[in-house]
DNA sequence: TTATCAAACTAACAATCGTTAGTTTTGTTT
DNA sequence: AAACAAAACTAACGATTGTTAGTTTGATAA
């Protein structure tokens, strides 16, 4: 359907603006002038603001959560399965680090049925991050400091990959998932 | 002035509805209604909702400045000031998390001057981070990862305690700040 | 050429926004 | 009791919001 790519391409607009100013903050009539029409032609491709907001997170977050569906129920150990972790992160960001923005900061602005969809992965998320962490504790392959608080750093990290990856210039995604791994793993002293 | 504690209960009540739904999304009437005001009484002790927005983020911006440079002109190792570093947003985070909601995701709704002096501050408390780290590496304290990602992901996660912190439940600030250290600087494998 | 249809347009709506003006309430001081 | 100031109120403003209705444009297919 031709209706999509349009509609992808208003996405993709509203990706950007949301980073730079938030959900709240950006006008229908902000998002057409950034696409170089008036903003009632934008309803000619979308049923709602909202709609665009929901797009843009629940499709990343579908990611996420198949992404760590496959890692948490492989046979890797505990230290691989975080490796694997930080290897997805860095992957979406690269695809997608505008709409990472919406999905960081402005989940809370889904309607309910979206909103409940959205916390709930987001808790079976974490719930498998704090279980392959908990393991490789438990097996002596983490060290045994506060469980919360590897999960917290290690993820704070990672979500907060999408500001600072655009910023680096000439760097290789191969090299930075391996200092990734060297740093949030194995320390800087 | 009796009109400041007035105020400054209308900045409290601010900073914990924009941590929740952020800036743009709070109106006067919302603010007012936690209150148990209405939207025009507000104006008898504020002049402006910009203004609570600037009260709020720059007032925390200057104490970081202020503590990233006596932590950066001292005589410490490389390794002290960054924990000393750690120590600084561990407290500020203690004593004023809803606050920092809006340094993080509502500077860029600083009118021109404030945001002007808000992002110089912003960058120099980079430069000095990056510049503790350089020095570290240097002199062989601190192992000679991306200097860029080691800023990074420490401060993302130093960053980010505001969001976390309030979650947790019985953990002590000096417990917490051991952990952070070792977590952040030893590594956790 | 004519018919078709996606995709743009103009114009307007009801609701809500931050804010102002002027007035009343409340509590303290003289 | 009278006077005063702080802090609340009611009412309204002009601007902007997301969105709808109806119309025109422009490219493609018959």
């Amino acid at each position: 359907m031709k209706i999509e790519t349009r509609k992808q391409e208003i996405v993709s607009a509203a990706s950007i603006l949301f980073k730079e100013k938030g959900y709240s903050a950006v006008t229908m009539r902000d998002l057409a002038k950034a696409m170089g029409i008036k903003a009632a032609s934008l309803y000619n491709h979308i049923q709602s603001k909202q709609e665009i907001l929901s797009t843009i997170i629940i499709e990343l977050a579908e990611e996420f959560t198949t992404g760590m569906d496959k890692i948490a129920t492989s046979r890797d150990s505990a230290i691989q399965k975080l490796e694997n972790i930080i290897d997805l992160h860095i992957d979406v960001t690269l695809r997608n680090a505008d709409g990472l923005a919406s999905l960081n900061n402005d989940w809370m602005h889904l309607e309910e049925d979206n909103l409940q969809y959205f916390e709930k992965m987001r808790e079976e998320y974490e719930d498998s991050f704090r279980e392959i962490v908990r393991k490789g504790v438990d097996e002596g392959e983490i060290k045994s400091f506060n469980i919360e608080i590897i999960v917290f750093s290690t993820l704070s990290t990672l979500r907060t990959l999408y500001l600072w990856y655009p910023k680096q210039k000439n760097i290789d995604a191969n090299i930075l998932k391996h200092d990734m791994i060297s740093v949030l793993l194995k320390g800087v002293v």
